[in-house]
RNA sequence: GCCCGGGUGGCGGAAUAGGCAGACGCAUCGGACUUAAAAUCCGAAGCCUCGUAAGGGGCGUGGGGGUUCAAGUCCCCCCCCGGGUACCA
């Protein structure tokens, strides 16, 4: 039948890679640049998925639409491919993971090819590439050798810090909120006294990379840890995951909260995901207390309600508090024990699914520093150790987790707000109101009454406003073989030094097993020659078995796309200055608080110590939904819904899967697969071949001659709604209106050839190997790819009548024909004279008439 | 619970400075071509209802109110579906 994809489409795919059509020069400054970037696969055994080539496409046709607007257009394409399943693939068959992945990349490449994409495909990067993540491993040294200075909201250098504590000592620095370390107060002396280990422990409180012993996610069977987004996946495959305490590296993102919440004011992006991004981050002004025990320690709080302060009848800790064991007294040390004891053996979701309260009383009081009540100390697993002060005071009546606590342990409730008149007293009251049974704030709402209060306890020295977040720190190393080697090496007394600049890339040795340490360790435990090392200063010493996180690579991709064989820098200077940010991205919301996120903190931090101009990596944002089986549900290999790209390819044409997911509905909802729809596209693309080419049953003429304005008005009203769809992401509408012009144009005796020429040009981004074709058989030069893509003239779509609607009291009457731009006194006129409408106000008095050119005449009477 | 996104014919979806609801496509039905079918081409079609017919009437964008000459679109209340998050003090 009529259109020949089979052969067409390989031919034109060999084109563009033979003739790099798509290569993109970096250094070129004639042309306005334009980077689309699309979030790259991770080269699964499974092979390409339906669902990938949505975003794909959706990034092509802007690449292709840009390139054919005169832009330099950067689409590149590579992959993330360090992961688990290589490695457990790796430990099932002993085959290296490095062997796999290149098959799997290999076909990855294969796939994406064949859907003819303007991929500049010498950019490729691959995370697994030595040569790529030597840099990886660079940018973590910069991290590791970094801290934040809260005093100008930036992150330096660490020799600034060393200089400044040389030359003054700590007296001008802020003390972090949970400094670990030597006595904190000393001179420009005493830092020079200091041992380097302890020099070095001090550091560390600063460092954007550092060391914690925290709880994590532990698969024996998989011998190694869960990134919390892992372990669901893994229990339901029926492994067992538990939490055990484990040194771990983390990234101090927490230092960069308010900057990375300031940032989105610079970013384009749906506000869904920065919303989702801000409420990850959790800031929360409000203020820290502290409260004298009658034992004599200090409990400190956190509270958002400091003008709550009043109704503060008891006081709750986490079970780990540090003061959990000092404030028990002995009658209750067995039950306080016991609780600590059931607790730490339940995992979080236990804990957060328990829908009971638990808690016990520690026997010990604290004293309200505001009214100097006597308030007991309880113990329960809903106040979280990692938040704020790890204890609360806990105000029931202005607070539903604090009001279940004392409804079932019969602690005493104060309302400290008034509620308003009904309001269900069986209730905290959570809103806005005067302060009551509170002293001094009585009256004042709680704006008025938190300020009041916070300047009170500043006065009194017991405390002060304070903001936290909810956001955690970044732990940053897995027990895996098959990531980026962490460069650190410690040695004997415990000193750390990164691996030097010169040795990178520090490569991930050959193992002859490739099997679980055993341990808490990754498999780099098990060598020898790679694990130890000699140092002429610091003597023996182990490398850092914790390797990266698959994120890690991820994180700044986009950057190396534009230099990728740069092997002196991560980038050249020059490069990034004129390309970065990228201009445009898409890929799966799933990434919105980890990939999304992490890339921006490592982006902003790059931009402090000055690698990188930008502030932000991506300026405009999209996701696309997901593509869902025949049975609008997730496909799935369990519910047999599942569509392969190669079997779609072959049937109907990589032009016709390319432009059916981008017709299927608009981009970011989800839409169903249907076999049929395809159907529809490859009857379009065919008419569309007819009405340029021909076929067996259709002759057809395309004559270099002037169009009629009936023509004109359709070619240029085409050219319009292609170009405003594709600017504002509308791909679905653009392609309707393509139809329409194959529709209008494709039974006429001669087809005006610059029409065709336009039509190849419009259709180009969405279906290119054809667009190709019919523009070398209309004599067009080399590749459509460079040809320019055409201009509307307004003028030319205006027509000269256009129908309205008569209206007697809003029901529609009568259509008519009246002259375009028609004033509504004329239209108001012809209305009143039109024989339908007289004779159905015929003895009615028109009260009003509402007459809207070129739309309507709305005649009320009555 | 909270935060997003969504609800329009048999189906996917069009249409918002408020102005002809259902563009475009799928499926369906009728016709042409064919020995026949497929493919292709031409045409019909939101639902209900009255009429032999031409044609007429009513109802319609999750539900209920409201604003307006006019509401899928704006305002208030509610329901359902999808995603995220979850004791963050």
């Amino acid at each position: 039948m009529a259109y020949p994809f089979s052969e067409i489409e390989p031919k034109w795919r060999r084109f563009w890679l033979e003739n790099k059509t798509f290569a993109t020069d970096t250094s070129r400054t004639d042309k306005p640049k334009y980077y689309v970037l699309s979030m790259y696969p991770y080269p699964s055994g499974q092979g390409l998925h339906i669902g990938h080539p949505e975003s794909y496409t959706a990034v092509d046709i802007l690449a292709r639409y840009k390139r054919h607007r005169g832009f330099e257009v950067l689409n590149p394409m590579g992959w993330d491919a360090f992961g688990l399943p290589a490695e457990q693939y790796a430990m099932k068959n002993n085959v290296h993971p490095s062997v796999t992945t290149k098959a799997n990349i290999d076909n990855f490449r294969r796939q994406l090819q064949a859907i003819g994409f303007s991929i500049d495909w010498d950019r490729e990067v691959d995370t697994t590439d030595p040569g790529y993540y030597k840099w990886t491993q660079w940018i973590f040294l910069q991290i590791y050798n970094a801290w934040f200075d809260s005093r100008v909201a930036k992150g330096r250098h660490i020799n600034e810090l060393i200089a400044e504590l040389e030359e003054k000592g700590s007296a001008d620095l802020p003390k972090p909120d949970h400094y670990n370390g030597p006595e904190w107060e000393f001179d420009a002396e005493g830092w020079k006294n200091l041992l380097p280990i302890e020099q070095q422990n001090f550091l560390a409180n600063f460092r954007l990379v550092y060391e914690d012993e925290i709880p994590v996610n532990w698969c024996g069977e998989l011998g190694t840890v869960l990134a919390n987004e892992e372990v669901d996946e893994w229990v339901e495959k029926g492994f067992t995951v538990e939490r055990r305490p484990t040194r771990q590296w983390m990234m101090r993102i927490t230092a960069y909260a308010d900057r990375l919440q300031a940032g989105h004011a610079n970013i384009n992006w749906p506000v869904s995901t920065t919303d989702m991004q801000a409420n990850w981050i959790g800031k929360s002004y409000g203020a820290e207390i502290t409260f004298q025990t009658e034992s004599g320690e200090e409990l400190r709080i956190f509270t958002t309600r400091p003008d709550t302060i009043f109704g503060a009848t008891f006081m709750t800790i986490a079970p780990e508090h540090p003061l959990a064991a000092t404030l028990t007294s002995e009658e209750q040390r067995e039950v306080v024990e016991a609780y600590r004891k059931e607790a730490s053996l339940k995992s979080e979701l236990d804990r957060q699914t328990g829908d009971e309260k638990t808690g016990v009383f520690t026997g010990s009081y604290a004293i309200n520093p505001a009214n100097g009540e006597r308030i007991p100390i309880w113990i329960a697993d809903y106040v979280l150790a990692s938040y704020g002060t790890g204890a609360i005071m806990a105000v029931p009546g202005q607070d539903e987790r604090d009001w279940e606590f004392a409804e079932k342990f019969n602690l005493p409730i104060v309302r400290t707000v008034l509620p308003p008149d009904g309001f269900d007293e069986g209730k905290p009251y959570i809103g806005d109101g005067p302060a009551i049974n509170s002293n001094f704030l009585n009256g004042l709402n709680i704006a008025e009454a938190k300020e009041k209060m916070i300047t009170w306890v500043e006065e009194k020295g017991i405390g002060e406003a304070k903001v936290n977040y909810k956001l955690r720190d970044w732990l940053f190393s897995r027990q895996r073989y098959w990531g980026e080697p962490i460069p650190l090496v410690r040695y004997e007394g415990g000193i750390i030094e990164p691996v030097d600049e010169s040795e990178l890339p520090l490569t991930l040795p050959e193992l002859k097993e490739f099997k679980p340490s055993g341990s808490t360790e990754s498999p780099l435990a098990l060598t020898g020659d790679w694990l130890n090392v000699e140092h002429p200063t610091f003597g023996a010493g182990r490398r850092e078995t914790n390797t990266m996180p698959q994120w890690a690579g991820s994180c700044w991709y986009y950057i190396r796309y534009l230099d990728p064989e740069n092997g002196e820098q991560m980038i050249a200077p020059e490069v990034e200055e004129r390309w970065l940010p990228v201009d445009f991205y898409i890929g799966g919301s799933e990434h919105t608080v980890t990939h999304l996120l992490y890339s921006r903190f490592w982006h902003q931090v790059l931009h402090d110590l000055g690698h990188l101009k930008s502030e932000e990596p991506f300026t405009r944002l999209l996701h696309q939904g997901m593509i869902l089986g025949e049975n609008s549900q997730k496909m799935s290999k369990s519910r047999g819904n599942v569509i392969n790209p190669d079997d779609v390819i072959a049937e109907s044409g990589a032009d016709a899967l390319r432009t059916f997911e981008m017709f299927m509905g608009p981009l970011e909802m989800d839409k169903p697969w249907s076999s049929n729809g395809i159907e529809g596209i490859r009857r379009f693309l065919n008419r569309a071949w007819g009405m340029i080419v021909g076929d067996e049953r259709r002759e057809t003429i395309v004559e270099d001659r002037p169009m009629t304005p009936d023509e004109e008005r359709i070619l240029h009203g085409t050219i319009r709604k292609v170009t405003e769809d594709i600017e504002g992401i509308r791909f679905n509408t653009a392609i309707s209106a393509l139809m329409v012009f194959v529709n209008e144009f494709l039974n006429l005796e001669t087809k005006p050839k610059v029409a065709m020429e336009s039509f190849a040009v419009l259709i180009s981004p969405f279906a290119p190997h054809f667009a190709e074709e019919v523009w070398q058989r209309l004599g067009g030069e080399e590749t459509i790819a460079n040809a320019t893509w055409p201009e509307y003239d307004p003028e030319k779509i205006k027509v000269d009548e256009v129908e309205i609607v008569l209206q007697v009291n809003s029901k529609i009457k009568d259509r008519i024909t009246v002259p375009a731009g028609a004033s509504a006194e004329e239209l108001e006129k012809i209305a009143l004279e039109n024989e339908l409408v007289k004779g159905l106000i015929e003895g009615k008095t028109v009260r009003k008439i509402v007459a809207v050119p070129d739309k309507l005449v709305n005649v009320i009477a009555g």
